[in-house]
RNA sequence: UGGGGUAUCGCCAAGCGGUAAGGCCGCGGCUUUUGGUGCCGCUAUUCGGGGGUUCGAAUCCCUCUACCCCAUCCA
């Protein structure tokens, strides 16, 4: 766990703190109904990680109540997806349905309550009914019907004696809530369909915002955490567990901003039309966001559950740069997986002066790896190097083989090119070489300097591959349609060439082509007849990327500051307005003291009833507008611990020096807390404030003794250090110094 | 538009009245038989805008703006 904690994890550890749980208990809650993506992986880090750091446990639920869209399949995935990523839930695989039993009890009971009842109006007049997010609804008629009716009706919905529609169970709590969410939502409808679990036994289904609450309940559930399109939702959570007045403790919903990542989609909905319509090969096609598919291109579930970690938890909407996932799996695997030579795109070299052949001892790791292993590479008078590794018009900067420039084969000889042959067209076909008997490697007494070292396969025992480049999916950051597609993000090169040993030995299945980036041999597709590689993730390529980026660096710097429109203020009532008028002229208010207090009417009688007792209008006005408004914003005055008359004598306190502008806040804050005098306060805390620099000069001596280098930075130029020296100084006097003089005499003694 | 949310570097993201963390990306340099890795530097005088309170504001108050979610018998 990283230091800083994730709301959640701070939530988490108030409620253990307080005793309000004395273990956490989560879950993860998918409906079976589509593959899961990257954006499940995150729940699951989530809810699984938050029960392993607080010694809980996490449930794995499937949220299966609607028998329409549901699936075992998916909850084969959705398991598959779980234990991949190496978490345990706690139990059994726990499901809604298994609860449908108990959750038609609690509907019984809201009904008798008289806190739902059977609405039979069809579907586009309830919809009717619903009104608008401007507008409020109206209740249905059926609503008055007797708790009898709903009783009967109920229980002949459950015995599937109507057909889908005709009736649905609703809760009764607000037609004109200005959540929309809470306009008596439903509790249950009427479904004649077979439930991949529950078989044919219910006609009738509950709705996610019934089944949710009281599975999370069923199962102790601590903390409920989903996503930020539940937030309306959450006030029938608490409404439905509430109003059942359930046996404490009970869950609270908490929620996140699902994950988004750029140049691809994560929506059922969208992922699904790419499989329909087989713009990919399946939902495991390397290319797409699925668990399947990440596992399948050869992520591992560390570099996923790394990338979860990173991206952090909050609840602004974002989308995470690709670049990130990419930077983890690459970070995980370099560790990792061993190296060897694949050439994709083959030239032919003949080595002249070679004769014979032999086996060449290479290490499948690198220095800084940390692990053994090597293998032999078979080296003769023809080998295969890559295309590019070689440059007639070489551009400036290139390290690798030209007319003039020698390298290194990796692992065996430096080369020098001798001759180009070219076919008709002036296309490259072979290049004529010399090697330097002297330069091999390990062993070199050549003496002669390379600016690089090339990968290579001998032509006789070089194993024909097919490899599978994977590139974004999409080429545009936030793709919106099929149009969007990246038509490259599968480049299939039948005809690689690669060094014997990774298919005799067969070392691993994942590995670096040396200078290429990562593969994995595909799960499925490979045989030893065929073998197949899929590229993972290419390795960072400084070179590849100066080569394409001749455009000027633009001057980004100069960004144009978008002008910000401001919207108009409602004018001030007349009443407002001479209140105004009257707090700036008579009691020479600034305007915007002034403004705050005139719009608000329990804003200024609170400051008039202060007035009264003390006339000290400009600070009574600072600590009424921006003090007691953050208090008056969800009170009523009569609500407060404090009143006028306290606040007077805190101002005045103030005023006389007694206290510092700082202490009057804290002071505020516990009159906040226990309605007790500010004087007492102060007494009991023993805050009054210390002005006397003979006082206060010793401590600042002491923490400049303390701090040398802040104050050599400060001398340095960085003013913003003030504010340590005095915060400092404040905090060592537990805020009694006067702040005034404590920045007084630090200017001064830093100077 | 009523309600509920969210705004801190190109992308994520800490921060909760006292020195603007960190990661990714980017840019330099060193190391390197991978143009990889590693290491070292650089990259926000400023926190969506404007005001106010305060010795001191990303943090408190007022106000404006932008974006997201809600009117499925989906979850």
């Amino acid at each position: 766990m990283s230091e800083h904690k994730d709301f959640l994890r701070t939530i988490v550890e108030k409620d253990l703190k307080s005793g309000k749980y004395k273990n956490i208990i989560t879950r993860f809650p998918p409906e079976p109904n589509g593959f899961p993506h990257i954006g499940h992986a995150k729940s699951i880090a989530i809810n699984f990680g938050i029960a392993r750091d607080y010694n809980g446990y996490c449930n794995l639920r499937m949220d299966d109540t609607n028998p329409t869209t549901e699936d075992t399949r998916y909850v084969e995935a959705l398991k598959d997806a779980v234990e991949w990523l190496g978490f345990k839930w706690e139990g059994d695989v726990r499901y809604t349905s298994d609860y449908f039993e108990k959750l038609y009890d609690w509907a019984v009971e809201l009904v008798k309550m008289g806190k739902a009842y059977v609405d039979s109006l069809d579907e586009e007049t309830m919809r009717e009914y619903r009104g608008t997010v401007t507008e409020s609804g109206r209740r249905s008629e059926y609503a008055k019907r007797s708790v009898e009716e709903n009783l009967d009706l109920l229980e002949r919905m459950k015995n599937g004696e109507f057909k889908d529609g005709a009736h649905v169970l609703r809760a009764k709590i607000d037609m004109s809530a200005p959540n929309m969410k809470m306009r008596d939502p439903l509790l249950y409808r009427i479904r004649h369909a077979h439930h991949y679990r529950a078989g044919d036994k219910w006609a009738i289904y509950p709705m996610y915002d019934f089944g949710h609450c009281l599975s999370d309940y069923i199962e102790g559930v601590t903390h409920s955490i989903c996503t930020l399109e539940f937030e309306n939702n959450r006030d029938i959570y608490d409404w439905v567990l509430d109003t059942l007045k359930l046996e404490p403790p009970r869950p609270y919903q908490h929620e996140f901003a699902r994950l988004g990542i750029n140049y691809t989609v994560m929506s059922k909905r969208k992922l699904l039309e790419l499989v329909n319509e087989k713009r990919v090969s399946g939902w495991d096609d390397p290319r797409l966001p699925t668990i399947a598919g990440f596992r399948r291109r050869g992520y591992t579930p560390e570099s996923i559950l790394n990338f979860c970690d990173q991206i952090g938890i909050a609840k602004a909407n974002s989308t995470v740069d690709f670049s990130q996932l990419e930077f983890c799996i690459r970070d995980d695997l370099n560790t990792k997986v061993p190296r060897v030579m694949c050439v994709l795109d083959p030239l032919k070299v003949t080595i002249e002066n070679y004769e014979g052949s032999e086996e060449l001892d290479a290490p499948y790791y690198p220095d800084d790896v940390p692990k053994e292993g090597a293998r032999k590479v078979p080296f003769s008078k023809e080998i295969y190097i890559e295309r590019e590794d070689f440059s007639e018009n070489p551009p400036e900067g290139y390290y690798r083989l030209t007319l003039t420039q020698a390298v290194r084969l990796k692992h065996a000889y430096i080369i020098t090119c001798k001759e180009i042959k070219k076919d008709r067209n002036g296309n490259i076909t072979e290049i004529i070489a010399e090697y330097n008997p002297e330069s091999k490697s390990g062993q070199d007494t050549s003496g002669i300097k390379v600016k690089s070292a090339i990968q290579w396969v001998d032509a006789v025992s070089a194993k024909k591959v097919e490899v599978r480049l994977y590139d974004r999916l999409y080429s545009c950051e936030n793709p919106q349609s099929i149009e969007d597609l990246n038509p490259d993000s599968l480049k299939i090169i039948k005809n690689a060439l690669i060094e014997p040993a990774v298919i005799t030995e067969k070392p691993d299945v994942r590995f670096q082509f040396e200078r290429e980036g990562y593969f994995y041999a595909d799960p499925i597709d490979y045989t030893d007849a065929n073998p197949v590689f899929n590229k993972i993730v290419g390795l960072k390529d400084s070179w590849g990327k100066k080569e394409k980026q001749q455009k000027p660096l633009t001057t980004r710097r100069t960004q144009p500051k978008k002008v910000q429109i401001e919207g108009e203020t409602e004018p001030m009532s007349e009443h407002e307005q001479a209140l105004f008028n009257k707090y700036t002229t008579e009691l020479k208010l600034n305007s915007m003291v002034a403004e705050i207090l005139a719009r608000d009417n329990k804003l200024s009688s609170f400051y008039e009833d202060t007035l009264s007792a003390n006339n000290s209008p400009i600070t009574i006005a600072n600590l009424v507008a921006n003090e007691v408004a953050r208090e008056l914003k969800e009170k009523e005055i009569d609500e407060l611990q404090f009143n006028p008359a306290q606040i007077a004598e805190l101002v005045k306190i103030l005023d006389n020096g007694t206290i510092s502008n700082k202490i009057a806040k804290e002071v505020f804050e516990e009159m906040v807390k226990s309605g007790e005098n500010p004087t007492q306060i102060v007494e009991a805390k023993g805050l009054i404030q210390i002005s006397d620099t003979s006082v206060i000069e010793p401590i600042i001596d002491e923490i400049i003794a303390k701090n040398p280098d802040n104050v050599e930075k400060f001398r340095a130029g960085n003013t913003n250090l003030l504010g340590f020296f005095v915060g400092q100084v404040l905090k060592a006097t537990d805020g009694k110094a006067n702040p005034k003089v404590v920045n007084e005499l630090v200017a001064q003694k830093l100077k």
